[in-house]
DNA sequence: CAGTGGTCTAGACCACTGG
DNA sequence: CAGTGGTCTAGACCACTGG
């Protein structure tokens, strides 16, 4: 495995980076510097100085020159994942659809996407299991203008779930996520008696779709069989 | 504002993707094409599909051509803010450290910290205010062999957790979420009384230096002031 | 002013693809 | 086989920095 020489002085600049040879604020040698180090033509070792700009690792000032940047504060963020989807082709999963209907939409769902308040949206809740076990009690509010049939659908061999990601697939997601304690009607659908893990995780999410909200979806799920993030054990 | 060619060349493929002109999987006119149809050498062409192959938008196939890629499904992830950052630099903010000592390690701490079950780790417990208000309970583990002369500090100035991040700066950070109930202890020291707001929301959080685990905490905040993403309002 | 990075050219050789 | 992208060269002109 012979790498080309834009790698090697690639190699050669972190190297100096993570032994702290060369620490944040340092100034790097010149593209030309380089080119006589390394006996390489000029586009060669600008490529490796500016791959390592592009990963935030060197920060190059025009002229000034290239330098060690500042290593980017660690992001504090979690993917989220839905346990739903890890189980969902399992033998094991199962749902019921508890409600498929047509509401009149409050005002801050009217805001949401974007129509009159008292309008028309749809609304289907769901709750999912795992073995008979339920995970996760899902409520999804529907914006009609981008999927005017979810209600005319055939949902025995395709989910609405599904349906939803074939007609609106989300080019981008938010989240928000808060502690709360489940609804009586939540409490029995998910299984939960009085003494135990009274207490729940509730996603809300909104899917776009373009520069408009296609989906707002609650998604509760009982906080003893639920965390988000890696395995810390 | 002159673009320079490589920029216009990147706009016009990027227009006959976002129109729809050419839907994934097409192929895009080859590196020789564009030279003819810009006037422009290879490597100038190049780099506009390089830096469009670089963001994923481009997929490029050696010997075979270069093709609009999927577009990458949206990444299902928070970012996770501290509530106290935001209040820790106002005039409102005041803390509480509850516990500064020395313990004794779990077997669970002891493995996250690479060191001997029983062996001695530090531990502190704050409680964070915002005008008087309890905002979140903090539990931290301090790894003894980055962190030695933590107990030795003098916070009279200095947090312990700024004293943290300047002694170890987090290269990387983990996240778990969950929904609990709090303590009693926890529920008296976050002004929790028995009928409001019962559930919290607990961010367990390992702060990574190189490839060791320098902190573990455990930070607790009442779920009704507490929400992580975006405002969905 | 010499030096820097940003853009660009007109060539070259290579391994690989796919008809 | 012609065509593709991957790497590389030895030049060039430019705007800008900073002593």
């Amino acid at each position: 495995m012979k790498l080309p020489q834009f790698a090697l002085i690639k190699q050669y600049i972190q190297n100096h980076i993570d032994s702290g040879a060369w620490p944040v604020g340092t100034r790097t040698p010149s593209e030309n510097d380089l080119c006589g180090m390394f006996s390489v033509s000029r586009m060669t070792a600008r490529r490796a100085l500016q791959e390592l700009a592009d990963q935030n690792i060197l920060s190059r000032v025009p002229g000034s020159g290239t330098f060690v940047a500042d290593l980017a504060p660690a992001k504090p963020s979690v993917e989220i994942y839905n346990p739903v989807d890890r189980v969902r082709q399992t033998d094991g999963y199962s749902s019921r659809t508890l409600s498929l209907e047509a509401i009149s939409a409050t005002p801050e769902l009217a805001q949401l996407f974007h129509i009159q308040a008292g309008g028309e949206i749809f609304k289907v809740v769901i709750v999912h299991l795992d073995r008979a076990q339920p995970i996760q009690w899902q409520t999804t509010y529907v914006n009609p203008q981008l999927v005017p049939a979810f209600l005319k659908q055939n949902y025995a061999k395709v989910s609405p779930d599904a349906y939803l990601d074939w007609i609106v697939p989300a080019n981008s997601l938010d989240h928000q996520l808060l502690a709360v304690l489940p609804t009586p009607l939540q409490r029995r659908e998910l299984g939960l008696n009085a003494e135990s893990s009274a207490v729940c995780l509730q996603i809300n999410r909104r899917c776009w779709s373009k520069q408009v909200v296609s989906t707002y979806s609650e998604l509760v799920h009982p906080a003893n069989q639920f965390y988000l993030g890696p395995d810390l054990a």
